[in-house]
DNA sequence: AATCCTATGTGAGGTTTTCTAACATAGTTT
DNA sequence: AAACTATGTTAGAAAACCTCACATAGGATT
């Protein structure tokens, strides 16, 4: 969770450009969400407020939708991927601890290089960058 | 003109995103439209949809204007701005034609590589990077 | 000092977008 | 055939946005 995440998730888009973008109905795009597919987040006024994660994941769900998945094994697919996360992420903390200092410095120097590029790990080919270059 | 620039160029957010990421009222950014600082998209019901180049320019606006600034000032700025920015596209372009096959096929290569990626060419430090990562 | 100008605030009245809830339905699944 | 799933459609209400108009503080101009 460094900023970049908290920026992808940051609440920016209406359903009308979601809809666009997406080419979902919002009957389609409330049903994911009643079914806790996505989880958007709301004004003041209770009006759905999209990240680009959001957005990430309903292309994804649409994807899997015209490839026959139902909602629950959409639900499993992204509890499975979300735990594969979990457990990269966990591997790359433990990993550090073992390095020695030198190593680590070399980690980080990397890690910085890497910081201002899109680097989204999905599954999916063809997300985001789609919209932004 | 090339793809990327299609896609910063997105009509996307309603004003109140806009007005929460660049801290500024509605009626400040209006005024900016009237004095065509910026020109965002509408609606089909003519609600104004910003793009990401609206809010750059906005961030930028918002810097000059607290550093004394004013309408004309900023217009003027903005115009050398695009037609600095021409000249160095044309450049580009020049160069390119004088080009050998393997100069050429060498710089679509590097090209190719920065896809994926922001680059803005502005003058201003911090701008939508801030937001996405 | 009186006036004008610039950038912004505020409010009214109207329209668009989104909300929830309900009912409808074509295809599956049981 | 009955039930279920995913989606469409509609209605009524509320939020967000629109334009236009008037107000105003602080600078600039006369």
């Amino acid at each position: 969770m460094s900023g970049k995440e908290i920026r992808r998730s940051m609440p920016l888009f209406p359903i009308g450009t979601v809809m666009q973008l997406t080419e979902l109905s919002a009957r389609q795009i409330r049903y994911y969400e009643e079914h806790q597919l996505i989880s958007p987040a709301r004004t003041d006024g209770n009006r759905r407020l999209f990240s680009l994660n959001d957005i990430d994941s309903l292309l994804e769900i649409k994807d899997l939708i015209d490839q026959g998945v139902n909602m629950a094994g959409i639900k499993q697919l992204f509890l499975v991927k979300q735990q594969q996360s979990n457990v990269l992420e966990q591997q790359a903390e433990k990993a550090k601890q073992d390095l020695t200092d030198e190593q680590l410095r070399n980690l980080l120097r990397h890690e910085l290089q890497q910081a201002g590029r899109f680097n989204r790990s999905s599954l999916r080919q063809g997300d985001m960058s789609r919209f932004f270059h």
